[in-house]
DNA sequence: CTCTTGCGTTCAGATTTAGAACTTACTAGG
DNA sequence: CCTAGTAAGTTCTAAATCTGAACGCAAGAG
């Protein structure tokens, strides 16, 4: 199977990767939660090559994420901005943020910050449930499909 | 910069990319979430390409995130588990699968149900912050860098 | 007129991927 | 003994993709 055709198989998961499963894609977007907008500024910040950005940029527009929009007339100039699909994906990030502090530590301390907008205090946020309000992890669940993989 | 670099970024969503930043790798982690742990049948669940699952199992068990265990001798047999450094994968996944959920859904409802072990029922995780204990998206929070990065 | 900025595209060479075939080591059946 | 099957890989080649540099274009600045 190539990597191309994995958005036909029967799971979310594989159909979000589909659309953000690309290395340069997740970095790109981590920038567009940092407020960056614009070409230029996430070349410099993800120190992707030109082509690749111009490309995934492209991908992501095409799916929803972010949105091109004209920010300047003579000479037209653009900046991409997240959707409510592409802020949608920010459990996606700070999920890898939290492992990333936790396992890929230097001895520096962690490099970003989140911050709560209200209370202005550092945040670590974990998964729990809306239904029962309990702490999740991996070990408290169990996940299994719905329906029968097509034969192959 | 060469993806195989990303990990010279001081950014720790960078760090967990230059180890899970490949769409096939997620792919194998969802899998072995699904108590997959033969080479086989993660060859059959992913589709992925034989050198590429070979490769990719390589990178994970030197990285931390699976282990090799024998599980048989005469002949040599193995599977892969997740570590704790794995297990802590969970929230990547998890967020994965409620964006691919919401936003790539088909006709049919989503693939894999989620349920609880100890009542059962089916749970739909979010973030949320145990010090305020808080819900938490996109906007409630801001993101800001600790250390000024390296001028290039 | 030349330089710079912003946002790309194009090109050639290097790297990676995809799919099939092959390898190794052992078991089971006839 | 011979053949087939299973599990876990490795090797091979063509096709696709990535990388880095150069180029294009439209406008403003000096």
């Amino acid at each position: 199977m190539r990597w191309t055709d994995i958005d036909q198989q029967d799971c979310s998961v594989a159909q979000a990767l589909s659309v953000v499963g690309d290395g340069w894609t997740m970095l790109i977007l981590k920038e567009a939660f940092m407020r960056v907008r614009r070409f230029e500024e996430f070349l410099d910040r993800t120190g992707a090559p030109r082509p690749i950005l111009s490309d995934r940029l492209k991908a992501l527009v095409d799916s929803g994420v972010l949105e091109k929009r004209k920010y300047s007339e003579r000479p037209d100039r653009f900046e991409y901005r997240l959707t409510e699909k592409g802020l949608d994906l920010w459990p996606v990030l700070i999920s890898l943020l939290r492992w990333g502090d936790k396992w890929m530590t230097t001895d520096e301390g962690p490099p970003v910050e989140v911050l709560h907008r209200r209370c202005g205090h550092t945040v670590h946020p974990e998964m729990a449930c809306p239904e029962c309000g309990e702490w999740l992890t991996a070990t408290d669940v169990e996940a299994h499909r719905r329906r029968i993989p097509a034969p192959r």
